[in-house]
DNA sequence: AGGATGGTAGCTCGGCCGTGCTATAAAGCC
DNA sequence: GGCTTTATAGCACGGCCGAGCTACCATCCT
């Protein structure tokens, strides 16, 4: 049976396990003996495809910032493609929203990144996967607000880099909310409230 | 010695204890033998004051909030008592900055507050405490932005609702941005940011 | 056929954890 | 002076933790 088994397969098997227990019981549940039972698994087992526990909990945020990556990167693209600035506004927006805990899924990730990111504080080994996300982040923004300066949809007196922190930050407090507050943030009052921001961007300083 | 000891005084002493621990390596640090060896005594007398590490935990964030909150409602009465229109807005301005961490003592709140905010998901004993900081957080932006619109300083058909959200929840991704990456957001970024937010809010939709 | 390889499993150890419980000493009260 | 009260202190237990280490077994290679 062993040697047919895809390493990288059973590592994101893991991984996800770890997720699932750090969405339900947080970080500090995320203990080898609790992974591996998340992963029908027993503890040997998972010790052997990680060396640490740290390199287990890393790679586990690994996968998360790499899915919301990948989402993310997917609306860069069909934002970037087509020429047509009639659905521009729209693009740019819904890009925006998958930073936004807007449906379950998608508050499921960030409940866990919140949980990782202010773990990094402490925790080293999780800084570097917390600044590429939140580098990513605002570089993503920062290419939005441009574009969109470019196209003639924003003054071109806006001073990008001061909005895109600002936006930035806008997001990240929404989503912050949302996980601390969980109900009472609705989908809708997300996208209202990103949705005004973004209307406020248009009118000159 | 024992009979002259003042309880709140004591209970409030390991309170600091707790939160310098927690500010220095995280709130999972925050056992009762680094707590009593922060604060100078026996993991005994530690327990004396404390029926149950739950209640330490829940207490010392409550003394955090209830630092913050009086920071903050300060600033409030400075704000609605005197009727010159003139600082209207500086004083706006300075009440919304105390929610930032421009100084290292308010970074070490921001610090306190992220930990204990986001472990209250997973500790239902800490709900109260942040809901109840989060709600007056909200509230005080409110009042600011309602008062704002009342003195003539910001446009009449603001929905204030969905401008107060917005504000709070760009005061909170401010401040977890700046807990997350210590250096990147400086004291100067920080004020700009919310200068250009207000600033914003004056020019109608 | 037999050794090498790698997946699975779990025993064991030392360490930290919260907590129940007990012991001692200092202060106030009669 | 004797008794009660309370602050301080810490021992001891059971539980969870990460990690070192060994054992077993299925597959593959030669």
């Amino acid at each position: 049976m062993p040697k047919i088994v895809d390493p990288g397969a059973r590592r994101k098997a893991v991984a996800e396990a770890v997720l699932r227990v750090v969405g339900r019981s947080g970080l500090e549940a995320a203990s080898l003996r609790n992974v591996a039972e998340e992963a029908g698994l027993a503890i040997g087992s998972v010790r052997h495809y990680f060396s640490d526990h740290d390199e287990l909990v890393i790679f586990a945020m690994g996968e998360l910032t790499g899915r919301i990556e990948a989402r993310v990167l997917a609306h860069v693209d069909r934002l970037l493609d087509p020429a047509d600035a009639a659905e521009r506004r729209t693009r740019a927006e819904d890009l925006l929203a998958e930073f936004l805990p807007l449906d379950q899924e998608r508050h499921e990730e960030a409940v866990l990144w919140i949980a990782f990111a202010t773990a990094a504080r402490t925790r080293p080994g999780l800084l570097p996967h917390a600044r590429q996300l939140q580098d990513g982040m605002l570089g993503v923004v920062t290419r939005v607000l441009r574009g969109g300066q470019e196209a003639g949809g924003l003054p071109a007196d806006l001073d990008i880099g001061t909005e895109s922190l600002r936006l930035s930050a806008l997001l990240d407090g929404l989503t912050l909310q949302a996980v601390l507050q969980p109900g009472t943030l609705t989908a809708d009052v997300l996208r209202q409230v990103l949705r005004r921001h973004l209307d406020s961007l248009r009118t000159p300083a």
